[in-house]
RNA sequence: GGUUCGGUAGCUCAGUUGGAUAGAGCAACUGCCUUCUAAGCAGUAGGUCAUUGGUUCGAAUCCAAUCCGAAUCACCA
């Protein structure tokens, strides 16, 4: 139990012993102290004076001295001010706590649930390369996922592919005209951005001919509808849809294009999927439940045949789930493909991590499925998260102003490679170490920088000033795990044992071995609250506290030569605790740390 | 216009769901490397928590109104 519950469970009992109320435990607010107030943990009193009719101070002394009468393991002295019990947690249970957990490899690691959530993320388009807002996407939902592992559950990674539509024939279209038969190999160009090199050529080519539509007269209206190239590609659209073959194959050969090079993506930022959906298998899903809602009358049919469900009770709109044609909508797939998804896996959640662009949508759905009564319904959770924006407004592809992934992500391991040059701290590395550093440093730069924030807030990315190593980062947390490690290897053999032996621990604590400890202990709290509110930020707030706070420790107090033995052994104890936590809570975030840098 | 979300230091963000004198990082300024890695540490300065009213022992946090910004409201995906 962590040291927080027991106050808890003590106070309640307190409670109820004096004053023969039984509270529950969310009504015990329990807070840290203040630095500028004596004590470790606060038990806030307000809540209760008018409940036990007492002035909080006296309410404060009487609980603080049944809490040190009766829980003498717990508990060595008390204070009140205003409203506030400060209580002073005992030397032993910080020691305890330290001499269980210093070599427990799997510290952090919480019990099976035997609950399974399915996690899908990433679900990029095929027309382009993947960017900036993307990154923020995949980061977010690996993260999640491994922590929601952590907490106990099994963990399905999934990505649908958004692989057909008018988009990719718009590059397909652009291809035929301009490529002149250009391929990933004779260009050197990686598939993805070869492919994106033609969705942006599609653009200019359509905005030339509107233009020229415009100048001959037509409204600008009709000259879009008119373009040539635009007309093409909706035929494309039409001709696929049909399974023409020459269509089929050009389309099949720059999807593979692209599909290389969203791997060589997935691969240098770790990024991985158990179950991958194609949406060209997937459209034409849900087609069924139209009957079978339409049998229900959770839908209706108006007179020229679509078919339509009247959310306005629900404070939203009228929503198109099947056209004229007898086509199915966006909507209707995704109907279709949840309850795929959920006949295959049956995970009791389904997360999706989505722009928040898309919250109505998401709301929609789930709201469908739920009218529907399909057993997927009660499960789907968006995880919507803001847009990655630059400081002139939204990144737009059309337009040029993205920020690319891969160009990202090698920028960030080219600064990591200057910085580590300019230190010159590992000369002795070889090439192969090296490179690999690097990656760790610049990928745990950018990973951090992008989950370190509210994944709900939108963010802002200013490329002028590239992401920093300094302060907030993940490379500080790096360094404070190489710095760590350093010690370790000098002080301790090769199985991991103290070279200078000795028996025991010290038994006091300096107020800066204690914070350290103190933070030590809260990590299962501080994941299990980013896995109920899915959200990796709180574990990036907390590992840097904790490094933080460590660093204090470490300019403060020496580890190699402290006072006594018991001392030496007590300071590398708490090193390596905060080494692992480290290594564990950043593992969570998918960012590596380095024995070195 | 309807709905939803947001506005905290010059900048980027926290703020434990209503608790003590609102906190970090960056940028600025002062110190600290012949002892475990200075990608570090210690410190100074910086605030009308968008505005106004309300709720109560107590409000950045809850409610109402107003101002500003964003997303969304397609037989696109």
């Amino acid at each position: 139990m962590s040291v927080v519950a027991a106050i808890r469970t003590a106070t309640l009992k307190a409670i109820n012993e004096l004053y023969k109320v039984q509270l529950q435990d969310k009504d015990i607010l329990v807070n840290e102290t203040k630095p500028e107030f004596e004590g470790d943990y606060t038990v806030v009193l307000f809540a209760f004076v008018k409940q036990f009719k007492k002035s909080p101070d006296a309410l404060g002394q009487e609980l603080g001295e049944y809490l040190i009468q009766h829980e003498k393991e717990l508990f060595t002295s008390f204070n009140v001010i205003k409203g506030f019990l400060n209580l002073t947690v005992s030397t032993n249970v910080w020691i305890g706590f330290l001499e269980q957990q210093y070599r427990n490899a799997s510290y952090g690691q919480m019990q099976s649930t035997g609950k399974k959530v399915m996690v899908e993320y990433a679900s990029p388009n095929t027309n382009k390369p993947l960017h900036l807002g993307h990154l923020r996407n995949i980061f977010l939902g690996w993260s999640t996922a491994e922590i929601l592992k952590t907490t106990g559950n099994e963990i399905i990674k999934t990505c649908i592919v958004n692989d057909r539509g008018i988009h990719i024939c718009k590059s397909m279209i652009a291809w035929q005209l301009f490529g002149n038969g250009a391929t990933p190999e004779s260009t050197g160009t990686k598939g993805d951005h070869l492919v994106g090199d033609y969705y942006v050529k599609f653009n200019d080519q359509y905005k030339k001919e509107v233009e020229e539509l415009i100048q001959s007269g037509i409204s600008k209206e009709e000259a879009e509808k008119q373009a040539p190239i635009m007309k093409a590609a909706q035929q494309m659209l039409i001709d696929w849809e049909a399974g023409d073959a020459a269509v089929m194959d050009l389309w099949k050969k720059m999807n593979g294009w692209v599909y290389d090079g969203f791997d060589k993506t997935y691969q240098s930022i770790g990024a991985d999927f158990d179950k991958v959906y194609y949406e060209s298998n997937t459209y034409l899903l849900g087609k069924g439940l139209v009957e079978k809602g339409l049998q229900k009358g959770v839908f209706y049919k108006k007179d020229d045949g679509s078919v339509w469900i009247d959310l306005t009770s629900d404070g939203l709109d009228e929503k198109v789930v099947q056209r004229r044609d007898g086509t199915a909508v966006y909507i209707t797939q995704d109907i279709g493909l949840a309850e795929q998804r959920y006949e295959e896996f049956k995970a009791e959640r389904n997360i999706y991590v989505i722009g928040d662009e898309q919250n109505y949508h998401m709301k929609v759905l789930k709201l469908i499925c739920q009218k529907l009564g399909l057993p997927s319904a009660d499960g789907i959770y968006h995880l919507s998260y803001g847009m990655v924006e630059l400081p002139s407004g939204r990144m737009k592809s059309r337009e040029g102003t993205v920020v690319d992934a891969d160009d990202m992500v090698s920028e960030m391991i080219n600064i990591a490679q200057r910085k580590t040059e300019e230190l010159g701290k590992v000369k002795d590395f070889s090439e192969a170490e090296l490179k690999d550093l690097y990656n760790i440093i610049g990928l745990g730069a950018l990973k951090f920088f992008l989950l370190r924030v509210d994944p709900k807030k939108k963010m802002i990315f200013n490329p002028e000033e590239s992401i920093d190593f300094h302060g907030f980062t993940g490379p500080f947390i790096q360094y404070t795990h190489a710095r760590i490690k350093s010690i370790v290897r000098k002080l301790t053999d090769d199985s991991g044992k103290m070279t200078v032996i000795s028996s025991q621990v010290s038994k006091d604590l300096l107020p800066l071995e204690k914070e350290v400890i103190a933070t030590l202990e809260r990590f299962p709290l501080v994941i299990e609250e980013a896995g109920n509110e899915l959200n990796p930020s709180k574990i990036a707030i907390y590992i840097f506290s904790l490094a933080q706070t460590f660093n204090s420790f470490y300019t403060e107090h020496s580890i190699a030569n402290a006072e006594s033995e018991e001392k030496k052994q007590l300071r590398l104890s708490i090193a390596q605790l905060t080494a692992h936590v480290i290594k564990t809570g950043m593992g969570l975030l998918g960012i590596r740390v380095p024995e070195r840098m």
